[in-house]
DNA sequence: TTGTTATTGAAAATCATTTTCATTAATATT
DNA sequence: AATATTAATGAAAATGATTTTCAATAACAA
């Protein structure tokens, strides 16, 4: 590959001691495996996937690193209902905020993010908070919009 | 008032006998606490105001119960995001069922309903669940929209 | 190199919800 | 009305994700 990548371990550091945090290695590693990996990752898969490589890094340490990289903004936390909160990054090799929503399967659990049609639903999101901010005058400040159904394969084998 | 209400102890003890359970002294208590009070309750609530009449329903039966009004569509339960589920009757006393969305108060845990803008929702909605079954090949059965913010008196107090 | 203090890990605590299991009570049957 | 059947119940224990506690460690400024 050409050309440097925007983000990674001296961007992130950087973002940490512009916020006062320390970057340490635990830290690094948890934000490594949310680069690396694709998906919704729960803690214990991110802890997990940190501990090949770091065996001595807690669990206790990803939950609080999470929290932390929530509020920083870096990741995106999201409940897809079945009782454990699942963790991305809210940006791109280059920076880029891809906002999606998605599609959960109540079967198997996998979830789909999609992007199509995001233009419409922000196209209606923005008249509705509008709307709503007017009437209740209550501040929207973000939203949630998710679809539970059957996947592909779950369809197939006729759950 | 004239007339009789459609629904209620009696009508409720045939849709239970029709599904083939049983319609028990809990089971009643816990849906009168949720026909009389409006609002999103947790089963904690639920069992509070049940606990006032009848004192020996134990908060497992809460649970039991509230789990199997989800499963026969009587009640539909949420999740706001504070670690808690909260239910709410699915139909008002005529039978009508009010479809809304939530708006939530991300300071002071408030939630409101609102059905306004919902036509507009249904339709967008409608449009992007076609598109998205085609391209994923994916069936939708349900969605949750939700809005986070700041409710009114919580601006105020400026947070 | 050293001091300060944010960060960490292990273990314990929390808290909503679920499970277990012996008892009770709703309903069908006699 | 009395009895049998078994779904439903309640108390206590279990679960499982997440949080808190606290002494030890390590990042980084001096």
């Amino acid at each position: 590959m050409h050309g440097r990548c925007q983000r990674g371990p001296s961007w992130w550091q950087g973002k940490f001691r512009g916020c006062g945090y320390r970057f340490t290695v635990p830290r690094m590693a948890i934000l490594d495996v949310l680069n690396i990996t694709s998906g919704h990752l729960s803690a214990e898969d991110i802890y997990m996937n940190v501990h090949k490589d770091y065996p001595n890094v807690g669990l206790t340490t990803v939950y609080r690193t999470l929290e932390l990289l929530v509020q920083m903004e870096l990741v995106v936390r999201s409940d897809f209902g079945d009782g454990r909160a699942r963790y991305e990054l809210n940006q791109g090799p280059k920076g880029e905020r891809h906002h999606h929503h998605h599609l959960v399967c109540t079967n198997c659990g996998r979830v789909i993010d999609y992007t199509d049609f995001i233009k419409d639903e922000i196209e209606l999101l923005q008249r509705t908070e509008k709307g709503l901010s007017k009437k209740y005058n209550f501040k929207i400040d973000s939203h949630i919009i998710q679809f539970y159904g059957l996947c592909e394969k779950c369809r197939r084998k006729g759950k």
